[in-house]
DNA sequence: TTCAAAAATGTATGCGCTAACATGTCCGGA
DNA sequence: TCCGGACATGTTAGCGCATACATTTTTGAA
């Protein structure tokens, strides 16, 4: 590229430390740690700095001091508002550490999580967090062998290959399909996310038959639905369970995008919510509080979720011992108009 | 950290080399242009390039090489699903050619924007991808002195710093509110972001005023709200809307996200929609073709638009010679039942 | 057989910075 | 007056790789 060419040389430590006529530690430390650099000569170097409008370059300071600055987030998809706002949450709390975030999106597929771990591994990246989908062996093989410290969201109860953050999705189900069975929903159809790759689904849908089970009813296989994770999705896996024979009379979401595919599906049909039919989410997004009625979901705190896995990782590279390895940051059902 | 002490010393190029019995170019050369060694030589580096397990390390490349590898992406938020579904087709673009994304988030803020594209820099990414705000002058100014290829999204019209993909959000915004006054409604609020650091904010209204000028109207400033970007802002909107003395008949809203906002608002109030209340969305999410009754929307293709950037930035980095450095990628009005 | 050209490989150098240590300077107490 | 030590600054030696060229080996045509 010719634009290159053009472009003016780039000041270095070394034009900067001839310009103010000390040696090129001086500057490194006028930069990193002035407490360690004589007030005139501060002074001095500082005048240079801006005259030459000097950069480092991160990447130098990388390779000399084995420290890259650089966090990798991987994440199943970046269309969910979940997921972003946990993305959001990270970036902001690394960002005040001087932390940068490289992103990698899975799309809910081992390999390419565990393709990405190995070039973000090879970028030596500081830290990583991953969420979502089931690890490879390799990819946990990598993760362990690598040294450095690796967060991982948001299911708890599964081991950990170092630091988690999330909350129980096996008593979070549990515990909103209890409230529709207390409220005397009889049968409560559960529409979740496929199983594969995803401890989360397997994990709310245990969280849903154990309710049931622990009411003395048995989950109808033919009442649980696995669908994509979008309102079309929703909608459609509400056509399916309309066609049970056993008249559905509460529906379980994986997620409020679900929640309102079905809500739409029965604003369509003239099924009155919740007189005929009642729905539960998860996520507590905005939409939940909105809707017409408005909608029984299940909140997580999912800033908070992002910030804390970031303020973990920062403590762990400021050579921090992290007490809770394990944080738990709970849930909140939220008890709507729709149950 | 102990944990770096006991991980296993990474093997670098030379330990590979030695163990092959060749120098250290061999090495490199088999790694990134095998068809410059010779076929025997390169079984060999092969095998002790599996033993080993060696991973380049991409830092020293990037020192070396003077090419990070890295492409900045600065989005103002990321909950936003129009703009994540960009960024994933970013991503996906640019890890065709080994690229990878390193994420900021403005929030809207054209300082925090400045201040980003200034570390970016210093991490000597190889391309930047921005999006949303108003750039300050200090920011215009950096990004031109860095000499590398800059894109820049989504809104057309403006004079990009150097290459563009997006529509005309004034040539949209015109076209939609021209349908509503086709449909007779009269009279037609707006409710957009706020203009202050968003130019498409500005376009969209300004086509909304001369589309209303175009038919004879006049625009009323008491029917133009200003709000953020959520559900709860639309809900609101409409509410002030109500107040005012003209009874307002139809709504534009400068994204879908707002509308649905709108929209519940007015089934909460028994409004009738599109009898009592047209309403028109942007963006044609999902939510627009799901919601009851279904949202008039403006189509623009999201992941597109950040695939295509990915691939001029691609190109650029290529050496190729870009053809179109402004790329229109249209849109489109999906007139559904809301109006 | 001979030699130029092509192919395969090696050598030297340094990217811009930092870590670890070495040196120099100035102070007050013995 | 001398010296130990706190403070300020400089020196040396890479980090792991790639660039540019030098060198060696092989190839094919005269």
């Amino acid at each position: 590229m010719p634009e290159n060419k053009l472009s003016p040389a780039r000041a270095r430590l070394s034009d900067v430390a001839r310009a103010a006529g000390v040696s090129t530690m001086t500057v490194a430390r006028a930069l990193r740690d002035p407490a360690k650099v004589a007030p005139d000569t501060m002074q001095r170097v500082q005048k240079v700095l801006r005259e030459t409008g000097y950069t480092p370059d991160l990447i130098a300071r990388g390779l000399a001091s084995k420290r890259s600055g650089l966090v990798a987030v991987i994440v199943p998809v970046l269309t969910n508002s979940l997921i972003a706002e946990i993305v959001q949450g990270l970036t902001d709390a690394l960002a005040d550490d001087g932390l940068h975030v490289v992103l990698g999106v899975s799309d809910f597929q081992a390999r390419e999580e565990e393709e990405m771990i190995r070039t973000f591994l090879s970028r030596r990246v500081d830290a990583i967090y991953l969420s979502g989908a089931v690890r490879s062996a390799e990819s946990r093989r990598m993760l362990l062998a690598s040294g450095i410290p690796i967060v991982e969201g948001v299911n708890l109860g599964d081991d950990p290959i170092d630091m988690a953050v999330g909350h129980s999705n096996l008593a979070a189900a549990y515990e909103t399909t209890r409230h529709l069975i207390e409220r005397g929903y009889d049968p409560i159809a559960y529409i979740g996310a496929r199983l594969l790759d995803n401890d989360r689904a397997r994990d709310r849908r245990r969280g849903y038959e154990a309710a049931l089970l622990g009411a003395g009813r048995t989950p109808d296989p033919l009442l649980c639905i696995e669908a994509a994770l979008d309102l079309t999705a929703g909608a459609e896996a509400m056509r399916i369970l309309l066609t049970r024979p056993a008249r559905v009379r509460a529906v379980f979401c994986y997620s409020d995008v679900l929640a309102a595919g079905v809500h739409f599906e029965c604003q369509r049909r003239g099924i009155a919510i919740p007189g005929e039919m009642a729905i539960a989410g998860y996520d507590d997004l905005e939409i939940a509080e909105q809707i017409v009625p408005t909608l029984t979901s299940l909140r997580v705190p999912r800033y908070e979720i992002g910030q804390r896995a970031g303020r973990m990782i920062c403590q762990r590279l400021a050579g921090e011992q992290v007490d809770e390895k394990i944080v738990n940051t709970g849930f909140e059902l939220v008890v709507r108009d729709s149950t």
